[in-house]
DNA sequence: CTAATCTCAGAATAACTGATATAA
DNA sequence: CTTATATCAGTTTTTCTGAGATTA
């Protein structure tokens, strides 16, 4: 009687090498590893947000508006790597909820900002709390072990270009003034995301 | 004039230190990095499956039915970690596309195996063909860091009761006699998935 | 005039919940 | 009778494409 690896990376690692896929078996065993861990944190930060009536999503984008107290929609669309028409629908729900309110840009008419709202901050404030006790403190990881970890995943986003410890002007932004987008984006929204 | 920060993780990581929750950066950075990295595959490789007429999560039903011939739809569900409704509409996709037919469990007649296709072979030897050099040989580590990579992920994994690296009775599962449900479930499909 | 920015309409997906039928 | 398995109906959600409208 068959019994089944009961572990979807470790039996892909086995079919890898059973077919003696040797060249591509340490990328596989990363990709699979990578997504599944994903799985795990996307699952648990979704639980906590849940009573909070926000999705991950939201969560993102509202994390955005708070740190920077407001940002134009397609500043967010490049951060996150999804297209304009998804962040008009996020930013349409937040608002909907009462988190943020779209205010006119100061100087460009035709670019629209999101800004947090004191009950924003309040639910987002409440998320995080959340987040950073039953996630992030939980991930079993020394703090070497996490800054490995980091370094390893920086060289695949540099791979892809994505910028990672960008130097910047000393200016470091200013939360309260409004995020604005620098000269270089950060990378075009691209393909499908479920 | 503020300039954004073009890198959410490293953003982040300053806005942790800033308010000194040490305790969490780590953490913070860990999942903020993996998310960012699972981004960037899952949108690599829905890039390359689109033209075959797959999408990630098929590609995923149809890799365990190409592992094992055929397979419980509710096993499918409990090692993606979807809910079994989910797996039932996947299937449904797949068979409709010719890639998979359902056949009767031979002894348990409230099972129903989803079993691969010819044409569901071709495809997937296809599909995997192009994940194999476009997205696991691109993956820019060595193969002693790939490994330090799966290793930091296993401890992350195990600490939520995610099975890495089972013992199994010599006896292999034999590919072709279909996959079968094992005595410990993975895990139970939770909470939500976009 | 062209490029940038956002919104809208329309569509595909994947995932969930809860109820139901069937069989072990 | 209870449990397990799969399906169905209905909903939510995120995301995309491509087509405007408006302004720089």
């Amino acid at each position: 009687m068959p019994r089944l690896i009961h572990d979807p990376v470790e039996a892909a690692r086995r079919h890898w090498l059973e077919y003696g896929w040797t060249d591509t078996v340490g990328g596989m065993t990363v990709v699979a590893s990578i997504m599944r861990a994903d799985q795990i944190f996307f699952n648990q930060a979704n639980a906590l947000l849940r009573p909070l009536g926000l999705t991950f999503p939201r969560y993102e984008v509202l994390g955005i508006l708070n740190a920077y107290g407001s940002a134009p929609l397609g500043l967010i669309a490049e951060t996150m790597w999804i297209t304009p028409a998804t962040v008009t629908s996020s930013v349409d729900r937040l608002e909907a909820a009462g988190l943020c309110r779209r205010v006119a840009h100061p100087t460009d008419a035709r670019t629209t900002l999101a800004a947090i709202t004191p009950k924003g901050r309040r639910v987002f404030e409440r998320a995080l709390e959340a987040i950073n006790t039953e996630v992030f403190a939980a991930v079993p990881l020394s703090d070497d072990e996490a800054q490995q970890l980091v370094e390893l995943i920086d060289k695949i986003r540099r791979n892809v270009g994505d910028v990672v410890g960008v130097a910047l002007d000393d200016q470091a932004a200013s939360p309260e003034t409004g995020a604005s987008r620098s000269s270089r984006p950060l990378k075009r929204p691209r393909t499908i995301r479920r």
